[in-house]
DNA sequence: GGCAATACGATACTGCTCGTATCCTACTCG
DNA sequence: CGAGTAGGATACGAGCAGTATCGTATTGCC
């Protein structure tokens, strides 16, 4: 069994890594740091000597911290589907949604992500890098259950575009940029689903 | 031949500024750094330099560069009160509302804002410091003109809470998170208005 | 199998900026 | 009018991004 994985450092360093190899190593000690330190406190000299190489080497494949960071969280990412809930009425499924969301948002991965998020306003490409392959797919289980619930006759398929059934999480993302760090209670996940999303959608009839 | 050595063509401080009229300097010249640089890249030298003191003096006011932001921030907000639309219909009153937020959030102040707001999510008290201050202020014309339809008949009392009132202006600030720094297009506030804001309030009926 | 090109890794260095320390001096207040 | 306080100039330590150099392991080519 060769040591392929990038995962322990190898003490002994019989071989010097290249390539794609080498890359996943660095890709593994950035994501260790961005879970033990976060973001903002993860410095390139620490990536490297976890890594058991250097910045140099580092610079080579990314332009600059936040590209490696936005990388290693890419890879950091659980990535299970996770079915999408279906409990037989509207309420109960978009509840399921939102507090999934909201556990997502107040994870320590949620954090990062916010951190990084904030960090690269100025840097468009690395904007569209995150937006593309972590903000929208949260809407495809919204547009299941809103198709479940338009079956069921519960609401008008008018309900069925984007913007409502992103709403709710848009609505949670915005409670975390507004009131920082901690998470959200409970109760402004029921006022949320009950104040705006249910009779909006129930709108659309 | 320069004869500023020492003393340059007197426009020199004749007197050495303390207490509240140093500190309104201070806070003029970060101002104006902060206009000028953005907070990211605003330092404190050279807010200093512009005050014509010394960091010491500043550090003595505020423990570090986001407390001075701000502070400065503050004082650079236009406070004219700027009288709620009244157009008579609900919808032309949103808009409004919603577009002239949409000016402030696209606008130089309103990219430091966010620029500030991102770099302190791990500073509770200047977040509960800038909420206060700039966050709620957008409730009240949205209650109003929400108040006003009710009145017409337009809608229910029941759309009369903080929640729905600020929905427009919660989604509005949420395409800046995501989207980054580029001003929000009219096609999307006419979005919010039509397929979220008045769909909502009307269902409270 | 040998050799040149290449990528790695170690180290050092520049540049920037926060926040602190020191020391002198102008001004205020008793 | 003298002591204490606060302002101002300057220097400094520390941390970190990003760059430069240089020797060497590895690889791919012949």
């Amino acid at each position: 069994m060769a040591e392929d994985q990038g995962g322990d450092v190898n003490q002994g360093k019989k071989t010097r890594r290249r390539g794609a190899a080498l890359e996943r190593a660095i890709l593994q000690a950035a994501a260790e740091e961005l879970a033990e330190v976060g973001y903002s406190n993860l410095t390139m000299d620490a990536v490297a000597a976890r890594a058991g190489t250097s910045k140099n080497v580092i610079y080579r494949r990314w332009p600059n911290r936040a590209a490696l960071s936005v990388a290693a969280y890419r890879q950091m990412l659980p990535t299970d589907p996770k079915d999408t809930p279906n409990a037989g009425d509207l309420r109960s499924d978009a509840l399921a949604l939102l507090n999934r969301a909201n556990d997502r948002l107040s994870s320590p991965a949620g954090k990062i992500l916010r951190e990084i998020l904030s960090d690269i306003q100025n840097d468009p490409d690395r904007v569209r890098e995150i937006h593309g392959q972590l903000v929208n797919v949260g809407v495809a289980p919204w547009l299941t259950i809103l198709a479940r619930a338009t079956a069921r006759g519960e609401v008008g398929p008018e309900a069925l575009t984007p913007r409502v059934a992103s709403v709710a999480v848009d609505l949670l993302r915005n409670e975390y940029v507004i009131n920082g760090v901690t998470k959200v209670p409970a109760s402004t996940i029921i006022e949320i689903v009950d104040q705006i999303f249910l009779p909006l959608v129930r709108a659309h009839r």
